[in-house]
DNA sequence: CGTCCACGTCTAC
DNA sequence: TAGACCTGGACGG
């Protein structure tokens, strides 16, 4: 499952299901994983997620009894505990019943129905990872989805961090600048601008302002008249690399479904708003990481001239309707 | 049967 | 900057 836009949808699928859930009794964990035990034991509590680029964060939560009678029993949790996942290549969560168990479930919370459910951590390939009493990892930046003022704040101010001097492709995998993205979103992405994946970051960066001046979430506070800023604007709306990195994979969120899973019957949404990644007729290589770069040929001169005029059309179509609007 | 490939980190030479 | 870490699906012989 595993980029920013399926951590975050795990993480909603955790809120919806264990909605008004009450689990009880200790974590549970298989003999396989290497990863911690969870030292957690109560009686009745509650689970609830958030993410943030590629971590999820559940949030164990005591349920406080107002029965004086009902005493914290030794050993059990009266505070609430964080656990911190990565998903690595294969992980998610499942909630099912307790015979309906998945394989590969190495992390279980139960519930404290008759009979029970339970909500489960899977990853086949064992690459994931949790860390009880987690916290967000320290070296990752700030989400690409939810962060983003931060998110684009933080790549601007770094820009001179050596990071930079690698190939566009390779830095947006930098989790440290791009908490979120992954392979597939670094296709897209770059496909959707015509950036050449392999050209130095700084490069494609540099220019960009540290605020972004066209946040769609904001509205324009002063209609702008400046024929020059009007069109900076234009390209900044079109052309910006950083807030593809927050608006491509919010696309992905809302689609709902569940994002990157080739395994499941409801891939095929997905799948049909992939333009690039995996795409017949697209090109790909390896990059120097060995991880396999999805994109599109460069045009020839003469196709670049015929796009350059379909542009242009399209631009004075555009300033003609403007025209008639106003 | 075998080989290759997969949404990602990690750590060790 | 290689590998190591894993399972399993697709596809070839």
């Amino acid at each position: 499952m595993p980029e920013g836009p399926e951590l975050h949808l795990a993480s909603l699928y955790v809120n919806k299901m264990c909605n008004g859930v009450v689990f009880t009794g200790p974590v549970r964990k298989s003999d396989v994983s290497k990863s911690p035990d969870v030292p957690f034991t109560c009686e009745a509590y509650r689970i609830t997620a958030t993410s943030r680029g590629k971590e999820v964060k559940l949030t164990l939560t005591p349920i406080k009894s107002d029965d004086p009678k009902q005493r914290v029993k030794s050993g059990h949790a009266d505070q609430p505990m964080a656990v911190v996942f990565r998903f690595g290549m294969s992980g998610y969560f499942r909630f099912t019943k307790e015979e309906e168990l998945p394989k590969h479930a190495h992390l279980r919370f139960y519930s404290k129905e008759k009979p029970c459910r339970v909500l489960s951590y899977v990853d086949a390939r064992r690459f994931g990872s949790w860390e009880p009493n987690g916290t967000w990892q320290p070296e990752r930046g700030p989400c690409i989805m939810f962060e983003y003022n931060s998110f684009r704040e933080n790549v601007m101010s770094h820009l001179t961090d050596r990071a930079f001097d690698r190939p566009i492709c390779e830095v947006l995998l930098n989790q440290k600048y791009f908490n979120g993205i992954g392979n597939y979103l670094r296709a897209e992405i770059l496909f959707r601008l015509n950036i050449p994946p392999f050209v130095p970051a700084r490069t494609v960066l540099e220019g960009l302002e540290s605020q972004d001046l066209f946040d769609n979430e904001k509205p324009v506070k002063n209609e702008i008249t400046d024929t020059k800023t009007k069109k900076k604007r234009m390209k900044e709306e079109t052309a910006d690399l950083l807030r593809l990195c927050h608006s491509v994979p919010l696309e992905v969120v809302n689609l709902g479904g569940k994002g990157y899973d080739p395994e499941k019957a409801d891939y095929s949404d997905f799948e049909a708003w992939l333009q690039c990644y995996y795409v017949d007729g697209m090109k790909s290589l390896r990059d120097h990481n060995g991880r396999t770069m999805w994109f599109k040929i460069q045009s020839h001169p003469r196709q670049k001239r015929e796009q350059r005029k379909k542009m242009t059309m399209i631009t004075q179509t555009r300033k003609r309707w403007r025209g008639v609007a106003q």
